[in-house]
RNA sequence: CCAGACGGCCGGGCAGCCGCUGGUGGCAGGCUUGCCUGUCGCUGGAGGAAAGUCCGGGCUCCAUGGAAACAGGGCGGCGGGUAACGCCCGCCCGGCGAGAGCCGAGGGAAAGUGCCACAGAGAGCAGACCGCCAGCCGCUUGCGGCUGGUAAGGGUGAAAGGGUGGGGUAAGAGCCCACCGCGGGGGCGGUAACGUCCCUGGCAUGGUAAACCCCGCCCGGAGCAAGACCGAGUAGGGGGCGCGCAUGGGCCGUUUCCAGCCUGCGCCCCGGGUGUGUCGCGUGAGGGCUCCCGCGAGGGAGCUCCCAGAGGAAUGGUUGCCGAUCCCAGCAAUGGGGGAACAGAACCCGGCUUACAGGCCGUCUGGUCAU
């Protein structure tokens, strides 16, 4: 499948609560080591939103950090090549995401992106 | 060397690649000339508990200042340290330990009130169940009954109205005596808590004050979502109702007094920013080294360093190597496995408390061996 847009896109983190909500309104995709949430915003601008969270179930603060951090630092090289313009995610950590192969979770979010950009896609994801 | 006590310190390391954030420098660009954007360097970047939010402060806002009383809360051997403390140090007293040491809300219970279950004859103006003793009566002698004395013994209890020993007595009892304890007075040592010695009294004073209470000392409230700035803007404006036009009313726990200030007061409704940005926000009761004073907590002087500042929240992700206890096998040398405890700053300090794999250093106690 060859890629129309090489040009990748601009990654903007999301920051106020609103983002979040809207976001959850969405599609979603479960693996073993996290969970993404995706939604297409509907106005012209092309970027890609991103936001972490991670639950007071996922363990204490520095298994709550840790989990985080992996999630950015897997987005950083996943989303800007996997994500559609014009759509936000919010990916949320489990009680593995801290702890799983560092391959794995990168081969979860990976499946997990394809998936929900081919949903977004077809046009279900702005519901 | 083994066992133990106390104090202090550390709490994974190195390297590669890719990132985040603060500071700073070069270059380029922009313009409102000191900032913004891009890019390339250099450099700082979680803890001993960052935690619980339990105390004490700084800082900020609210409140006109002072005094007294009351209310409420806290503290409690003595002396010292400190900005302050409920913290720390030294000492005293009591308890525990063979010892190094450890533990103690450690003022007042002969001001008052309350409470002290069960058991027990009796539990706070004490108390005769058994026993002991005396007298009288009955009777088969040691037995029984009645009356009285007695707190030495038994029994109950967490606790039985000072303890031990002796004298004394019908049997006993602070009834008397010695020592201890307790109360009062005095001498000496100590800043003091207290210690010690002497005289004296009489055995009257059970426990509980993290029960009320009494005594002494201390204490305004709210918190960085404090608060400040920018934007037209946080303060005022308009209306209604009630009371009032003054010897009144208001000024932040309550009341009173003194001084001062303000001026209608109270309630309700309407309209007027609704959301970020910037500051607060890292030079501080600051860290390190040396010297001096102090038993110590700590204090002083000199030199030196700048040492996290995020904001859906940076301080990381990943790979490789090394890796402590630990687990398995083995008498051992060793081999294999495994791969780091508790835990993440949110205005900042001083403490306390709680969590924590493992390691290092020092001082001391007891034991063992050698000399």
């Amino acid at each position: 499948m060859a890629r129309t847009d090489e040009s990748k896109a601009e990654v903007v983190r999301l920051t106020v609560r609103p983002q979040f909500l809207f976001v959850r309104g969405g599609l979603s995709e479960r693996r073993k080591g996290l969970v993404i949430q995706a939604r297409l915003r509907g106005d012209d601008r092309l970027h890609i939103g991103e936001g972490f969270t991670a639950t007071k179930k996922t363990g204490n603060a520095v298994k709550r950090n840790r989990a985080r951090r992996r999630l950015k630092a897997a987005a950083r090289e996943l989303l800007p090549r996997l994500g559609v313009p014009g759509a936000d995610y919010v990916f949320i950590a489990r009680m593995d995401t801290a702890g799983i192969d560092w391959q794995r979770l990168l081969d979860d979010m990976e499946s997990a992106l394809i998936s929900l950009a081919a949903s977004l896609r077809q046009g279900s994801g702005t519901a």
